[in-house]
Order: structure tokens, then C-alpha cells, then sequence
DNA sequence: CTAATATATCCGTTATTCCGAATATACGGA
DNA sequence: TCCGTATATTCGGAATAACGGATATATTAG
């Protein structure tokens, strides 16, 4: 399942997940209880966001006992980080977010 | 209306407006004939994709005699005008798309 | 006014996406 | 092994989006 414009964007185009790519700053990672605190929103529901930003290689997963580390995947091409770079700033506006500064793992 | 970044990434999200976005080259505007004509969609289809455009202020048309002359809102914010430069692209090669040399304004 | 061309909208149908409770799986510790 | 915590997957229903033929509107020419 290859990364295309289209596809980033799909991924791109949804509150949840895009808060979820805003929550993951690039060269750290956040684990999936810090990313459910941050958006608010039901575990299942993260989850399944999660498994479909994996399955379009956006991000990828490090498993550390029970916690799951996600990141930004370091193999985006460079239109794609460029687009969630550009993105980021705005979005957060958007979102309301703020990047939470507890670290569980 | 106004353009949020996931709205914004909506509208990108799907083939034929993609498509729609890339024949449109900054500074130069295409009718819509030359959109149905280069995607080889119905022209119903086209049309209410172009809607949906207009809608969230991401082009804007312009009508001479019979024919519409669509282009990109010259007051899109810098995000969204690096956004849509950046997948421009690598959304041609994905799509196969090239830019129709015919005009028929 | 009528005809022709270009584009937009309507509408019923189909396809896709999202949700969250329930359930399943994975791991570490006792 | 059994328990508790963290995360993933399943599933049915609701909401949203896309489709394209038919029809409507807008404009120009005769």
C-alpha cells in the first residue's frame, strides 16, 4: 500500500487523524495513551485511526512492553513531509491542540 | 465557508479534484470543457466537483459569454497555496495527467 | 422568439467512511 | 499460570460522499 497524493490526503482530511500527525513531532515519539489523553477521544476510535495512518507507511509503530511508540514515518517522501509541515501549524490552530508534555514510556 | 487544513484536505483527497486542482496553473485559468476533456469524467460529475471547489473558496470562477474560467482563489492563505504547489506534482505522475495545450476561450 | 452550446443542479442509487461498545490480543509481573 | 494494563480488531448501524442520467439555467446567434 504505496503513499499517493490522494491517499495522504484522505488521511489528512479527518480531525482525529490529522490531530494525531500534529501530536507526533518529527524525531519524537508519543505513545497511543498520550495521543488518547491529548485528542479526547475513545480508545477504539484512536486505534483504528492509528492502524490506518500504519497502513498508508505514514507513521510507524515501536513496541516497548505494553506501550506502542508512534512516529512519523523517517521514509516519507519529501513532498509528504513537506505537506504535514506545512500543515502543522494551522492545524493545531484549527484543532486546538497543544502537544502534551507527559512522556508515559 | 472558510478553509480549514482539513478541509482543505478533503477537497484533495479524491482523484478527479485533485485532477481539477492540477490543471489549474497558478496565474492562467481553464474552462471547463478543457477539465472534462483532460480527466475524461462526466461533465455532471466535473461540474459538481467544481462546486464543491467553489464552495470552500479554493478556486474561483470567472464567466465569459457561455464559457466558465475556473482558476485558484488568488487569496488562498500561503499554507494552503505551498500545500497544493507541493502535491501538484507528484499528483500529475500519479494521475497521468498533462496539462491541455488547447484553450477555448 | 427559437435553437444551439456550455455549464449547473436535481435526484435516486450505490459506495465509502466513521463511530464506539464489545471483544480479542500482547506483554509484564506476581 | 493468572491478573492487570495497554493496545488492536470486530461488527452493525448511522452518516456522509460519489455517481451519472435527466433536466434546468444561462448566454449567444439568427
Amino acid at each position: 500500500m504505496d503513499l499517493s497524493p490522494t491517499r495522504l490526503c484522505k488521511c489528512l482530511g479527518d480531525d482525529l487523524r490529522l490531530g494525531l500527525i500534529c501530536l507526533m513531532r518529527t524525531d519524537s515519539e508519543i505513545c497511543v495513551c498520550d495521543l488518547v489523553a491529548a485528542l479526547g477521544a475513545p480508545q477504539s476510535t484512536v486505534s483504528r485511526h492509528l492502524a490506518q495512518l500504519r497502513g498508508c507507511e505514514l507513521v510507524v509503530a515501536r513496541r516497548q512492553g505494553t506501550w506502542m511508540h508512534y512516529r512519523l514515518n523517517p521514509a516519507l517522501p519529501d513532498w509528504a513531509r513537506t505537506v504535514i509541515e506545512t500543515l502543522a501549524e494551522p492545524a493545531r490552530a484549527q484543532l486546538g491542540l497543544c502537544v502534551p508534555a507527559t512522556l508515559c514510556g
